[in-house]
DNA sequence: AAAGCGGGGCT
DNA sequence: AGCCCAGCTTT
């Protein structure tokens, strides 16, 4: 049925009176896409056994993170931490640890939270509504609608970046991600797909795949699309340009200056604050500016002659962090610092340490083995597993 | 509404 | 060198 009704003769009609675009044909798309998923759908571990659990722990580690990093990370997750109740009774150290090298480590702290309301409130069991998972630590509207339509069968939408990219084509809606009402739009769209759907958690689940398989962001596999037939952007030519690239916010530079000091205790290291930059996490002694210091104020800050011994720039989304590494200049026994603890080196991979704290343990040569982050998979583009 | 929050692979 | 990714929380 047609959204748009044709203006009358003669009418005049602004540009910006113009309804926005939609899909033209919901119940088309949804037969389509939910034909082409089972066949088509990649082999990953959180869909060996579907369970609201694996779904709650693949889902936040998923988050704004590729498929190919988490499934590594996602078996040696769920092996340390089981069930709900396991990862609840653990400590936010250990949990932390777990995520080393996912980045964003506020979500690990979040999950840790989920599972304690998850133990205290619902009795152990992973809530299977989405009113109730949205109600959870860490548990937006997507994360919710994807827990609660793929494991449970809810009809809920779902919009993140694979499902806002398909629906903006299939509309040929130029819209820019990040952009409120475009992400309004995206909603309303999602839903009209849903609302059409014989199964809601494979039209979502189908949706996000064929995002990230065919339906990419350069060079969209238009030929082999199940949609192709639907997509109002492949008539036009034009899907290569939807969506609009989002606005980048400017990097701010910072200079980081970091003491390594292996004593007969340990690596010396120090816990970060709990909000912020890598909120919870360990990193040896680390003075933080925004301009260079000098050796004279960092060995005044330190309590000890140093020696230069690396320089590297770590990237973040927000910042461009210079990092200059530092040891003391003699192996003399100094008294630590309040709040600074000793790690002997083979301890160093069960600690939470970001990247960036791995890179100046390497540039002092600290006998270490590599960080866990190093072994993840391959990205998260590959070609479909099933056809 | 805007800002803050990692890290790596791909083009 | 830039872009993007199975987003959410806080202000």
């Amino acid at each position: 049925m047609p959204i748009r009704s044709r203006p009358k003769p003669g009418s005049p009609r602004p540009a910006e009176a113009l309804p926005p675009a939609a899909i033209a044909d919901p119940r088309g798309v949804s037969e389509a896409l939910e034909a082409w998923f089972p066949a088509a759908a990649r082999d990953l571990p959180w869909r060996r056994h579907r369970s609201g659990y694996g779904a709650l722990v693949s889902e936040l580690m998923l988050q704004q993170t590729q498929v190919g990093r988490v499934i590594g990370a996602f078996a040696r997750f769920m092996e340390r931490f089981p069930t709900p109740c396991a990862l609840a009774e653990a400590s936010e150290h250990e949990v932390l640890a777990a995520w080393q090298g996912l980045g964003y480590y506020r979500r690990a702290r979040l999950l840790h939270g989920a599972a304690r309301a998850v133990r205290d409130l619902h009795g152990g069991t992973v809530p299977a509504t989405a009113a109730e998972l949205q109600a959870l630590p860490g548990i937006g509207r997507y994360t919710a609608g994807a827990i609660a339509s793929i494991v449970h069968g809810e009809r809920v939408p779902i919009v993140d970046g694979n499902v806002l990219r398909v629906v903006s084509r299939l509309a040929a809606h130029p819209a820019r991600a990040g952009s409120p009402p475009d992400e309004r739009w995206a909603w309303r769209e999602a839903s009209r797909l849903v609302e059409a759907a014989d199964r809601p958690g494979v039209l979502n689940e189908g949706l996000m795949e064929l995002g990230a398989t065919v339906c990419t962001p350069a060079a969209p596999k238009c030929g082999s699309c199940p949609l192709r037939a639907q997509c109002r952007a492949r008539a036009a030519g034009s899907a290569a340009d939807i969506p609009r690239p989002r606005r980048a916010a400017p990097r701010r530079a910072v200079h980081w200056h970091a003491l390594v000091d292996i004593g007969p205790g340990g690596v010396a290291l120090e816990r970060r604050p709990a909000r912020g930059l890598w909120a919870g996490m360990l990193q040896p002694p680390t003075v933080e500016a925004d301009a260079p210091v000098e050796a004279g104020g960092l060995e005044r800050s330190w309590g000890v002659a140093i020696r230069e011994v690396g320089a590297f720039t770590h990237v973040t989304s927000h910042r461009d962090v210079h990092f200059r590494v530092f040891v003391p200049a003699a192996a003399a026994a100094r008294p630590d610092a309040d709040g600074v603890l000793r790690v002997p080196a083979e301890q160093l991979a069960s600690q939470p340490l970001s990247n960036a704290a791995w890179r100046v343990l390497e540039a002092a040569r600290v006998p270490v083995r590599t960080p866990p982050s190093a072994s993840a998979g391959r990205a998260g583009r590959s070609a479909p597993t099933g056809s």
